[in-house]
DNA sequence: CGAAGAATTGACCGCATTCAAATGCGGTGG
DNA sequence: CCACCGCATTTGAATGCGGTCAATTCTTCG
């Protein structure tokens, strides 16, 4: 259970994004929405706010390119982060009229703004935002899980196996290859591992240090890990 | 962090559902789906399965009434409630052909369930099952927030406050009337508001039974409890 | 009334948090 | 190139919240 009630703002550096004038909206077409994008096309720099907690929702947002943490904070400054998201996903949905969590960039960032009025309006851009939903929604299942009965030490290990594109889900059944390495990098910062986690910093910095020496992981760099064996980091997640 | 293996199988006395022949299936109406109801009815008792983990997707369901819980379990059997669910709530929603929770009734429900071709052909029908599952994302997210952060008072605390339709969120600003009571049905065992916080039974019923102790509930039947001071609760839930 | 299951309560333990200090790394300017 | 600074990370030691194990009480139901 955490309780560490250190406070976050990155918001002070706050920069307006730069965007492109780059919107079509035009009369609806059938077309998919995958091309010719509607909405304003956003780009940002990594670290940069894109919703505060509590602003008033004008727009739904899509990830063209680059990842983005959804967040939210207690008024104690506990935080915790939501979801990471990638290419395709969305955010900024809300039943109110209000936003109730936060978005920040992760990497520079080109995202789909779309209007809320335009969205009502156009059926074919609702069933896209919804097909991402499904997914999100089956990821916010795992994480709930994963946040409510996994020890830290599976913790982190998920964390690190969902780096890993198409390992760990369906393609991880049985031990396959024994000395099996896999690279990646880790763009997040400790505390927002622990953020992500709901852990502390401390508990997710010795995760990482006892995998290292248990020959798991191997890093020098603290962003880019390679994963040493794949199957045994598996099977710390809990989950097998 | 909870490590408890203890195991759950409601299966043993698994029940084919009863259900009414009610479907009018037809060419796909403009009217609101809302009344004349496309696929099955079904109805259930209380506690029966309606989706195994692991089971092959052939539905999405719809709430009509009742209430509906949704579960994970981890293979050492640690459990995880993700969501509660009540009318007009969605599930068995998945991007595989495979359902990766467990659905469960918790009292006597009604349920529409609706062929996936069917929902892929009916847009109408699309655009319902989204505009459900806007609420239950932010459900998820606040429960990702009470998951990762909260303390095992203030996740019960948080779990009787959203017992109180129409409390605890907008409704709760300020110090209202201070001598505010409530009652509430709990329709959940200790062992499952334990599995849906992320915490044990015996705290929860600690929890309980300290709020008792300091007046801000009152119950004799363990499932019939009056919140006796619905501010002060709310005070306790972290949010405020 | 008695049995079975749920809930409560107590005692002890352990994992993760908390507090604190040391180390490592990247950037900046002399 | 190196010294220095700021920040993230690592590591250590102590504390405490919630988990675990176990015994008791309460409730329901046959």
């Amino acid at each position: 259970m955490s309780l560490e009630a250190r406070r976050f703002d990155h918001a002070e550096d706050r920069v307006p994004p730069k965007f492109d004038a780059d919107w079509s909206l035009g009369p609806s077409r059938k077309a998919s929405v995958e091309n010719g994008v509607r909405g304003r096309m956003l780009d940002f720099e990594a670290r940069r706010p894109i919703i505060d907690e509590a602003e008033k929702a004008r727009c739904v947002y899509r990830i063209v390119e680059g990842s983005v943490m959804i967040s939210k904070m207690l008024p104690d400054g506990r935080r915790q982060i939501i979801e990471l998201l990638g290419p395709g996903d969305v955010f900024g949905i809300t039943t109110t009229g209000t936003h109730q969590s936060a978005a920040e960039t992760l990497s520079p960032c080109r995202i789909a703004a779309y209007e809320r009025a335009l969205v009502e309006s156009d059926r074919d851009l609702q069933l896209l935002i919804a097909e991402r939903m499904k997914s999100q929604i089956c990821a916010l299942h795992d994480h709930a899980m994963l946040l409510g009965r996994k020890t830290a030490r599976e913790r982190v290990a998920t964390f690190i196996i969902r780096l890993l594109p198409g390992r760990g889900g369906a393609g991880c059944r049985g031990p396959a290859d024994p000395a099996d390495r896999s690279a990646v990098t880790v763009s997040l910062t400790r505390q927002e591992i622990a953020d992500y986690l709901g852990v502390t910093l401390e508990t997710v910095s010795r995760a990482f240090s006892q995998l290292k020496r248990e020959g798991v992981l191997s890093y020098g760099r603290h962003d880019a890990v390679t994963v040493t064996n794949v199957c045994r980091l598996c099977r710390l997640t809990g989950a097998h």
